[in-house]
DNA sequence: CATGAATGAGATTTCATTCAT
DNA sequence: GATGAATGAAATCTCATTCAT
């Protein structure tokens, strides 16, 4: 029975904890969309999610722990969503084809999303932690990848391929059309070309056309 | 002739301005690459140059001015030497791989010359001159590159083919291999992956074979 | 009685109070001790006690009620320890001794208590009530060691002397020694040291020799 | 001349930077008298300083820094005094007076003096290179004393001893009788026991009386 | 009684920028 | 041209204290 008092006063804890985090985390991500990696102030995030400034570190020992708190969870978000998307498909085709749509399509749904992931990547050669979430999520990124490939090669779909080399193209192309229409929106026809460059890697990998 | 008027203009451009300018725009290179985009202090750069703070703005307006003309001169650097490489070459083969070269070259030889790149992307977004000046490196790399495709292809040596797609396509491949390189030195052997790229769009691009 | 009075006033001395207030009192000894003075928080004093922090504030007005109670607490104790030695002597020369023991023992057996007790000092020339603690303490020492010197004087074991010079003296020795010691472990033999000063106190007091 | 041309930069440099660093370091030694050591903030410092607040972090590192400057500085002045004062006599016995009265006398002419060093005496558990600078001066303290007692035994006017004991117990009768009269000064009458006490030293040491 | 989430004031510290020399 | 002392605004972070539950 007192284990179920403390249960309760635990779950309660969890609970609101996990929601403050949660509003802080979200808000500390339209705020760096906002203005920036490094123009905000801890204030904004406490203004954006609508709670006081000494919240913030109370639930987030420091301006790091919580940016990198939300690295991770747009890295976790970023795998769940593709791993749901690829769950409800089998042919490998199909998949492949979903694998850079998740990405392209992200892009124009979530206009903040990469703007934000590039400030991340300035952090790679200055914050280890940091470096090591964005190193972990493009290894599983080119897994993934590659393990679609592997199952289209064994299933016959897909010609014979060095798995890991293409994984690492296909990264490329995505990342680098990605890069170049979050740089610049009016460089080129972002539905045409991401159309295009499906096609191109369907028909590079499918067999005796 | 352009010379004089920009330095009637700027009203500053005689010697010893053009000196501490160029001292100053180096020692923030070094500065910026070692110690990150947003952890530099005015004073790191005056330590660096091996001047005193005040001199500084003497000679820029502010810190964003500073970094301003750091990108500028990164990009006009970029485009000298990738001009002189490829004017000394006539096949478009030759170029292509010139060009290919010339970006998968740098990130190794100049090791901060990519984070310093990626440390302005994040200002696309919140500063507009340096979303200009980033807008127009892009732009002059593919069309850049959609020359030396589209000179090949008038010489019959490249298929027919739509330049400015198949440029921002071997772009994109180029800079994504780039950054998955940096954000991952050990994701895949650099060398042995580049060549491979290089054959790979050379093989594509290829009449008849 | 004293205490049904003390309980009346309080109007909260009750037995969980009791419990609660030594609770927190003992967990701040252990805290400034080991943190110091100033560098030790609420949630410390809490966490180490095993309570909450809101609790703090209800057995306690503030931080500064804390302390001052953790300081009248400490020479409560003092005296009450100094009274059952001395109460088990009769001869004054051994009552001395006793009283010099007392202060010498308690430094190595209780590290820490001299640390707390300097610490207080700090606040002897910005806090009234902890100098009026402080003052106390030294008065109650003191009278304490001038009433042994009395009654061997008036039992004709020590010389004629001004009783309240010589303990003000006495006191000097002791608790400078000491101050001397707490601050450099390593000046002098503490164990030999203490030994010759309590031969030289004796020596110079007592009759004929 | 390029050499004195340095010289004088330099040398302009040490000027401004000794006077500023004096005159903060003294407007620390009045805040903290007045305030207490940790009731302080920067901005009292250069608010009595008659400096801005950034400047008292452009001479000086951080809080730690500055403080520790201040325990140097009033170590140095301390013996900077003593030896002053105790170069102009021959005399050991006038040595010996002049020691003890160098310590009871400032008490009275620099009230705060004392009240700042118990203050640091809080930090030897704490800080080790506070804890350094205070078993630095005590050392110094004994030594000196000790070395008038030498030689007042080697010139026949004191008796045999050990004089690094004794030394440390006169210091220890100093300062014991100065921190009781600094907690309380109404204990007793100041001026006539530290009379007795010089009494009592030289009456204890000197020869054949 | 007890909890711990929440507040908000305030402290330290950093630095771009200015300006007298 | 050049210096570097000086300013002061602003940011991070800490914590005693309160209070709803």
């Amino acid at each position: 029975m007192v284990r179920s008092i403390e249960a309760k006063r635990e779950n309660k804890s969890n609970e609101i904890t996990q929601i403050r985090r949660s509003q802080l985390t979200k808000a500390t991500y339209r705020v760096v969309g906002r203005k920036g990696y490094y123009n905000f102030t801890i204030r904004d995030i406490a203004k954006e999610a609508g709670l006081s400034a000494g919240l913030v570190h109370y639930y987030f020992k420091d301006k790091q722990d919580l940016l990198l708190n939300l690295l991770r969870e747009m890295n976790a978000n970023l795998k769940y969503y593709l791993n749901k998307a690829l769950s409800e498909l089998d042919n490998p085709r199909d998949k492949l084809l979903a694998f850079c749509d998740q990405a392209f399509d992200l892009v124009q749904k979530e206009k903040d999303y990469f703007y934000v992931l590039i400030d991340f990547w300035t952090q790679i050669n200055h914050n280890p932690r940091i470096r090591n979430a964005n190193v972990k999520l493009f290894r599983s990124y080119r897994e993934e990848c590659a393990a679609i490939l592997r199952e289209g090669m064994e299933k016959g779909v897909f010609k014979h391929m060095d798995v890991d080399y293409v994984a690492t193209l296909l990264i490329s192309l995505i990342q680098g059309t990605i890069i170049q229409y979050v740089i610049d929106n009016e460089a080129f026809d972002y539905a045409e070309y991401t159309k295009r460059i499906k096609e191109n890697i369907i028909s590079m990998l499918e067999k005796g056309d």
